[in-house]
DNA sequence: AAAAGCACTTTGAATTACAAAGTAAATGAG
DNA sequence: CTCATTTACTTTGTAATTCAAAGTGCTTTT
């Protein structure tokens, strides 16, 4: 049997991260106060997890205004909607038991 | 939309708890050895993740010889076996993106 | 004008993950 | 038989991660 966990992505090893990707490849734009409501988690947790996905370039982030309030929002890039999906068929070929 | 990370279950935020359970529910009993080489581990790693999932009740532990020489095997307790589809159940409702 | 809310950033503490070193028993080489 | 090595761990120490709470700057509400 090969190494079953080869191929899972250590990004995603956090649910919170997990559940961020998985809101934005369903929904276009989210921003971050709807993000913040959806996955209950307190603002600063989410920001750093946030900056992370960013970072390593699975999500890419607007800045823009209603009005005069800041209104930023959230959407997945190419690279991270390719790096979301090699993650689940990673798992899924894990838990069918690649042998 | 629900929070989708409900459901998902903290043990199995680890990719090496993750691929434990994986080999474990499709090899009846596996021993410490054929883990550590399938896995790709350190020994004192994998040893660590193991007791983990045995306090959880996620895996049982069998400490047998053949011969004269310790054997130790896991295999998946009902409860560990449980917690691991129901994981993949919340895992693959996020996937689809329930709302 | 003061208080509260929003969208973060920074800080700090607790938990977790991991490698490396240690241990005890068994096997193998000389 | 003796010494070195292997196996199956446990213990230890450090590094990384996670998270909540406090802080910041701007806006909005009262």
């Amino acid at each position: 049997m090969k190494n079953p966990i080869t191929g899972l992505n250590k990004v995603f090893d956090n649910r919170i991260r997990l559940g961020v990707m998985s809101i934005l490849l369903v929904n276009e734009e989210v921003n971050f106060n709807d993000l913040k409501q959806m996955l209950e988690v307190t603002d600063g947790n989410l920001a750093t997890h946030l900056v992370n996905l960013e970072e390593n370039g699975y999500i890419k982030v607007h800045k823009g205004f209603i009005g005069k309030k800041t209104n930023t929002t959230y959407a997945v890039t190419k690279s991270g909607e390719k790096a979301f999906t090699d993650h689940i068929t990673a798992l899924e070929n894990m838990i069918k038991g690649i042998k």
